[in-house]
DNA sequence: GATGAATGAGATTTCATTCAT
DNA sequence: TATGAATGAAATCTCATTCAT
């Protein structure tokens, strides 16, 4: 999503993603997307079929993109403390570097009854934290210590957002949290 | 919100409480909350000047509500290990017992810039937050241990709702979160 | 219309006339009329039937006030001339002292396709002024000095309220309408 | 106004046009003149974000033509008199060949506030009043020559819409104005 | 007489989508 | 591919009028 979009495609997606994530779905109108990337509406439709093709589209992207950051970020630990880490430490780089993704994710999954997507990144963490569990190694159930991970990081994501986290650094944040997911580790 | 509403007015809110939990602001409409009321949409202009007073008058009764809950709670503690416990049992047992006003709450925040409305309950918890801080008692920011109990606990709504926890009962994901809870704290 | 309203039939009308003449009838609703009177909507049809009945009365108590000043003003003066004079003062004195009524006539006759009365003001204007014109006593047919007299007051009510003449007192106001009117009369 | 319109703008301004001077701006709707029109209400907002709008595009246009006929008919003259009979000449030919423009600015002007337009018609009038006035030509003030010319004119235009003056030709009636016109000039 | 809730019709405006060019 | 006009459905809101109390 950083790189320059060369298409018409995915200067729509692109140009969709922001203004989505800033105004929300219904809010984000075709013709608001169409102005920006500097197409008329009629021409959107030459490269989705409908608005929600756009939404599910991006959707797509960004799980697959934020689930494989997960998954590489895991692999590359050498131990379930590292590997935590880096869970926590992918999530909130990627938070904070593509908000618009991250914002576009947290959206999409309160409205939206059902995802259109399969393996969410949520599954990915999940899976690592089932292995800790079977190990006995988690201090909670999995399903719990998921909500802990993904819930602190989206809320730490809305108050840095808002300003609420301005006396500290990006950095002393990730190791905040850090340590907070290192208590769900049984010593 | 738990008792029976009498007039018109109450029986709006509660049908749009109902509506807008399940469906989005956008996506209710005033129609929808007519019909189900029992009256025409001319009727709802009565007793509300604009869809936007509805939803800010339940922002307010639902704010209020947590809020004042969340403070007795909090009262209620005879340590801050307890008063902590109680802050995750009340907001649990809130989202359990009143899921629309909860998920009304997280849509709200999630959706609008900025509320219509002061003394968030979350204001309420950071004020405690900070009196552990200054204690030296707490473990991370005061800020960051609130991105934890709140993140953690819509989190923990959300899959309940979706059935990721059904293998635990509410009192087991309630003991569970206040075991992490309680890890914020120093010992 | 000047002498205090006892009933709340009297009233409503002395609101209505009061609105009708600052927003238009259109723009001036049933509701808008019933606060100011200090009672509700459904009150008001206690006296009135329809919106258009207020307007209708408001049309035949304006109408029949502003034709009886007019004819006892013409049945005052001893000369033709005087009494070209007086119907010029007449009007601009009404006009001038009861803005609301005059503006109503206005409002009415420009926006209704025929008015619901009979007898309109102008007629006893056009009677003296056929009678002056089968004397050969006017410089023009009857019905364009009608029209000279009515649209110049007409002209100057609206002038002077948009402070167009605020520069000249009403009585110079007067005085050179009547200068005016004079001239159509043949020496 | 008078050539065939080609686009549709052109042709909403027609219709809109016609309808708000037969029923006013209130009583014509965006359907109506859609209907009219042969497009459906949407397609209306493709062309004027506003119902507001379209009666401001109306107001600018018919305001400039008329003014711009009123100067050039004075540039024309060749005395004060000519001068003066021109100006007459002019509004009510304008008034007789273009009704519905001439019956917008009077309904305009009587019931908006402020017209939303720079340089109004009387203006252009007022200032080659004010000359004469200055040149000590003028039997009354400035202003209320220009109340006596133009409240004359409407006035005429209504009367004759009506039928009261069917009896006498455009012409009678052109010429009976200017010479009471006339009798505004010293000698 | 008065209240005020409710109706029902209609007004303005918005917008995803289609389609002729 | 692209344009941009148009559709058609729906949304918010308004308001004269009615009616049970």
């Amino acid at each position: 999503m950083g790189e320059k979009r060369s298409s018409t495609r995915e200067k729509i997606l692109e140009v969709a993603l922001r203004l989505f994530s800033k105004k929300g779905f219904k809010e984000t109108t075709i013709k608001d997307i169409a102005k920006e990337v500097g197409i008329t509406e009629g021409a959107i439709y030459r490269h989705f079929t409908s608005k929600e093709e756009i939404i599910n589209s991006l959707l797509e992207e960004i799980t697959q993109e934020l689930r494989q950051e997960l998954f590489e970020s895991i692999e590359r630990g050498e131990s379930d403390e590292e590997r935590l880490n880096n869970i926590i430490d992918t999530l909130l780089r990627y938070a904070f570097t593509k908000p618009e993704s991250f914002r576009f994710l947290n959206l999409y999954h309160l409205l939206k009854e059902s995802p259109q997507v399969e393996n969410l990144p949520g599954e990915v963490i999940l899976k690592f934290l089932n292995g800790l569990y079977l190990k006995g190694k988690l201090m909670v159930y999995p399903e719990v210590a998921l909500a802990v991970i993904s819930g602190t990081v989206e809320r730490i994501f809305v108050f840095r957002e808002k300003g609420v986290l301005k006396s500290y650094t990006d950095e002393e944040i990730r190791n905040s949290v850090k340590e907070v997911a290192q208590k769900l580790l049984k010593k």
